[in-house]
DNA sequence: GCTTGATATGTTATACTATTACAGATAGCA
DNA sequence: TGCTATCTGTAATAGTATAACATATCAAGC
């Protein structure tokens, strides 16, 4: 679960996203259209957060839109379908790791080099106290910011 | 561990919470301004999420400061000794429930009063996940968004 | 009490993040 | 083809946060 941070051969991890989002789009009857497209491949060519800002500064020089609501539209269909997250300690946009399952996800987001792992949190703790409150839980936000074990090394 | 949610006398909330920062500070010689004093009372005051810019327009109305940096600095003293937290779903920020015990807090916020509770995560499963990784956390946020039991009766 | 160094405040300006609103284009279907 | 929903283009603006630097205040040691 903690892939970001092993070495791995990732044009497997952008090829299989990619394949995912077409197939969810293709039996939903959504429209992958080219921004939405290019904006999951930026988001998956690394196991890093990117601001809208940064996506936008790429489709700028591709031609693809020019305005801030370019992104952030691309983003909410990404997110809305599972196939981006926010992480709200940043203000930043990761791609789903494991699209089209259910989950709910944790982050480990190093402050070092940005990498950031998608891992599972199991908050049955928190789940039971919710519904111990009478509180309906909607979505959840689980980040642990730190130092992850490249990062750790280096300072050693 | 949610309070927020249940009727209880909010005075005495503001109280004990008070005394405790003002011992928190003379214990560790930190200087207790005009200016942080009030902003811990303003996020005391109710239990919920307030932003930066809410709390400066009411800083500003009693002449205590009329820029942003004048909130953002007390804000950050008050965090980084633990008596505010950060909401990062909201871009907001709220007193802390039980300040002086180093906690890992977790949050349950009612999308509809915006009312949140402080409780108690329990995150064993990502802190092992994290050790398993070699990834050291700093720092975690977890947040729960959803339907207070006050606002789920009142849709009902 | 005075000096000194550290900490806090005042203020301007600016950077960064996100949304509203409306006009125009495109896709899919009757 | 024409209708309708959806997506895109663009301008304007709202909301959140920080950098930088000058001034003021505090607390400790002389």
């Amino acid at each position: 679960m903690t892939r970001a941070f092993d070495s791995h051969d990732h044009t497997h991890c952008e090829k299989t996203g990619l394949a995912e989002l077409e197939r969810h789009c293709a039996d939903n009857k959504l429209r992958l259209t080219p921004v939405r497209r290019r904006v999951f491949e930026i988001l998956q060519s690394q196991h890093k957060a990117m601001g809208a800002y940064d996506i936008l500064e790429i489709l700028q020089k591709e031609g693809l839109g020019s305005q801030p609501p370019v992104a952030y539209r691309a983003l909410d269909f990404l997110v809305g379908n599972g196939f981006a997250h926010k992480i709200e300690g940043l203000n930043a946009f990761i791609a789903c790791s494991h699209p089209g399952d259910n989950h709910i996800p944790a982050f480990l987001i190093c402050r070092k080099c940005a990498r950031v792992a998608e891992t599972d949190p199991q908050t049955n703790a928190l789940r039971r106290q919710a519904s111990d409150a009478g509180f309906s839980i909607e979505h959840t936000v689980v980040e642990a910011m730190g130092v992850c074990p490249d990062c750790s090394e280096t300072a050693a």
